[in-house]
DNA sequence: TTGCTCCTCACGTCACGTGAGGTGGC
DNA sequence: TTGCTCCTCACGTCACGTGAGGTGGC
């Protein structure tokens, strides 16, 4: 006979798990002793230990064991508790691999959506490449823009192909009233309600990121301006604003590390 | 303002959920009535509520995600616990892709083990293959065949080719010091100490499936050597013992489900 | 006598679900 | 008045682990 102690060596078992297996009535000691409570095992009992062990290494909850011990006595009948356990395990599978590849795809956007722009910042000449862009334009506060983006990000999709931008068409601040077109450029034509589709011609422009809140933009429409001025360059229309860094998908972020492009086209 | 009822539908989350946030402080209410204690939700708060879903459906911990809330301001922040989660979720896919092979494998031996013998259990006379045994040959009682197989067993480990079988030496029965040799088929010939291996060669054998119990197996021998006899067929040595179908791995099973086959080699 | 092993409670875990018992507004 | 929604406890879950406090044999 041995005491639980060396039991609990032999089987690998914790002597709490042991009495709990007992309290459980699927792992009984052979002997208790009456007077001090100690419990011994029989080598015999080795065995079973085993088969109980093995049963939770492959997640069967003690009720299972339970069941399992009362109602097989052949390797035979354990086949369909198998059967129904791997089930168990493949579902199990399948939930955990379906959360590695969301974790995967956020992973991905997330990184996407934070490029780092390195630039310093300062006004730019460039030639910008045509390309499609499905847009809702409306006229109002700037502060509306929401709306236009969700209607446009809707009907665009899959397709959306680069950073979301509005288009401005006044060609001054206007607090009311402004003539704003918001959305995103795509890979592909798309036909929508609401949403006009088309290429948008590219060209020459003058650039600048600014950083920090939408709040400080026209800080940096006054140093764009300032440039265009004196080099005696011509603003066309619509400029555009493209967010290379917003408000993420998960959280706010903190607006004072918030890029936007500011794109006013020249000739 | 919408009540928590209202909310719960909105962000299906069941209402105790809700409550459950509010006492975690992970998702407080925006508003909360002194008098009644109803607590009220503003549509802002929609956004944390799917961010925390999001959160909980690929397994962070409510207290993981009050440290998320805590230090993350931007998407980006978050990265790293999607990274550690990412690690955790692949360490269960693997768990459980192990759990699965486990229970593979033993249902496929279990099956092996299990194959049926739809025979009527009445004497043949067949024609036996070559084979390549591996066996433990010993003087004794035949109760102490059980250290032969496993040293056997041992010894031949996946190259194990069939069934358990012994070899009776002595052509009359014998309580003590039988010349029994116990062992296993293999797919190639192994060497080992105290293992003897090589090919027994097949010939004609006049077999029997005896069912039930070894203590049993004296009736078979009866009725395999009356046959033997009455055909005046000469019965040769060593004869074999082939355990169809024993005690399982798991279980001891039902003895009087048993089946071993008795073969006599005749000429 | 000191350690070691053994014993029996009792409590904690994790994210809620399930009542029980009660209240205030429509 | 009747339903419905809302509230706050309190308890259960699952397989043990972690003490606390105590005993008997070497």
């Amino acid at each position: 006979l041995f005491t639980i102690g060396e039991f609990s060596m032999i089987t690998h078992l914790s002597v709490k798990t042991l009495r709990y297996y007992h309290d459980e009535g699927i792992l009984k000691p052979d002997y208790v002793d009456a007077d001090t409570g100690y419990r011994y095992y029989r080598e015999a009992s080795v065995d079973k230990a085993a088969l109980i062990s093995m049963l939770r290494s492959i997640d069967f909850s003690i009720n299972e064991i339970k069941e399992i011990l009362k109602s097989c006595t052949d390797d035979i009948d354990i086949t369909v508790f198998f059967e129904q356990q791997q089930d168990k395990i493949r579902a199990k599978i399948d939930k955990y691999v379906r959360m590695e590849s969301i974790i995967k795809e956020m992973l991905k956007t997330i990184r996407e959506n934070n490029m780092k722009y390195k630039d310093n910042y300062t006004v730019e000449i460039k030639d910008i490449d045509d390309i499609i862009f499905a847009g809702n334009r409306f006229k109002g506060e700037y502060k509306n823009v929401g709306n236009s983006f969700k209607l446009a990000g809707r009907a665009a999709g899959r397709f959306i192909a680069g950073k979301a931008m509005s288009l401005y068409y006044d060609r001054e601040y206007r607090e009311k009233d402004a003539d704003i077109e918001a959305g995103f450029p795509v890979s592909k034509t798309i036909s929508s309600e609401n949403i006009n589709c088309r290429v948008l011609k590219g060209g020459k422009f003058v650039t600048l990121i600014h950083r920090g809140p939408y709040g400080n933009l026209s800080r940096s429409y006054e140093k764009i301006f300032g440039f265009i001025n004196g080099n005696k360059l011509n603003a066309g229309s619509p400029s555009r604003e493209v967010y290379l860094k917003g408000p993420g998908i998960l959280f706010r972020g903190n607006q004072d590390k918030y890029l936007t492009e500011i794109q006013i086209p020249v000739e």
